[in-house]
DNA sequence: TACTTAGTTCTGCAAATTCAGAACCATGTA
DNA sequence: TACATGGTTCTGAATTTGCAGAACTAAGTA
């Protein structure tokens, strides 16, 4: 039984961390792993010791683990030899989440579109507020790969 | 008992916008409501049309409503001589709204940094990659008034 | 004063979520 | 073959959520 263990300061980052990521609606136990696998010293850890360092069960953990890795965000190794397997937070890829995050407005501002081109010619001032948005939601959309250019320029 | 009521189509609008809101977090109710007062042709709506129109009880109205005027998401209006409140969505404050929920990401990369602060020096990828993220995060962050100012002079 | 209107608040149930515990399985090892 | 390891899956219990229904309140009206 290995007795690794996380800090008082690191315990609570994987809380607050947690609880952000408790926002978007995952699971607090999925959420507390993945808080984990930012959180923690080692950024590769074995089922036991995710299990272990949050305490919590066995189904629980391997419900959690699961779902992260169906949601992308987690992936595993393995060594040679080994057959545990050593997951970890795939925050290497975060450009292609964040692009594919931002690029959701996009879906919204399809959907504002769907709805002001049925909505009445009368309630032009709520209509024109409507495009705004759609307009402005186009835009950023558009802009994004522009911003990361500018952001590596300035680097 | 008004008997307002709106087209299929429009009934299909609502649900779409309203899963979207749910995405959020918020309660199927109130996003319901929300959505409602975006795709109604009426652009300000009683108490007891956003009732009877979404088919919900008066508790769950009143909750709805109340949550959303909380969010800041929705105001109300009266008119002289009625006692009825007309609600409406608070979109001319998108702006506003878009700002905020930008920034949310400054919180972020303050956790994050916090994070990256106490992590070990021998995980130096990781870190990198991390560090990446805040830089982007504030980049990005810093970027929302041009951005916005970019918009305008594209227009 | 009694009644209506416009909503609020309380009670409680039904459904969904989340997780622990135990049994189970698959692979490797002695 | 027996046992250990590294999980998975099933069951069910404890919360939590979301809302209906009914009672209630506050303000205006006849």
């Amino acid at each position: 039984m290995t007795e690794f263990k996380i800090t008082q300061a690191q315990k609570e980052l994987v809380e607050k961390l947690g609880v952000y990521y408790e926002k978007s609606g995952m699971q607090p136990a999925a959420c507390r792993v993945m808080a984990l696998l930012i959180v923690s010293d080692q950024t590769e850890l074995t089922f036991e010791e995710i299990q272990q360092i949050l305490n919590i069960s066995k189904s629980a953990t391997s419900g959690a683990i699961n779902l992260l890795i169906t949601a992308n965000r987690v992936e595993y190794i393995t060594r040679p030899g080994e057959r545990k397997r050593y997951f970890r937070a795939k925050i290497l890829n975060w450009k292609v989440d964040m692009i594919q995050n931002m690029s959701q407005m996009t879906s919204v501002s399809a959907l504002l579109k769907e709805i002001n081109k049925q909505r009445p010619k009368s309630s032009k001032e709520f209509n024109n507020t409507l495009a705004e948005m759609i307009s402005f939601l186009e835009f950023v959309n558009a802009e994004i790969p522009a911003l990361f250019k500018r952001w590596e320029a300035k680097k």
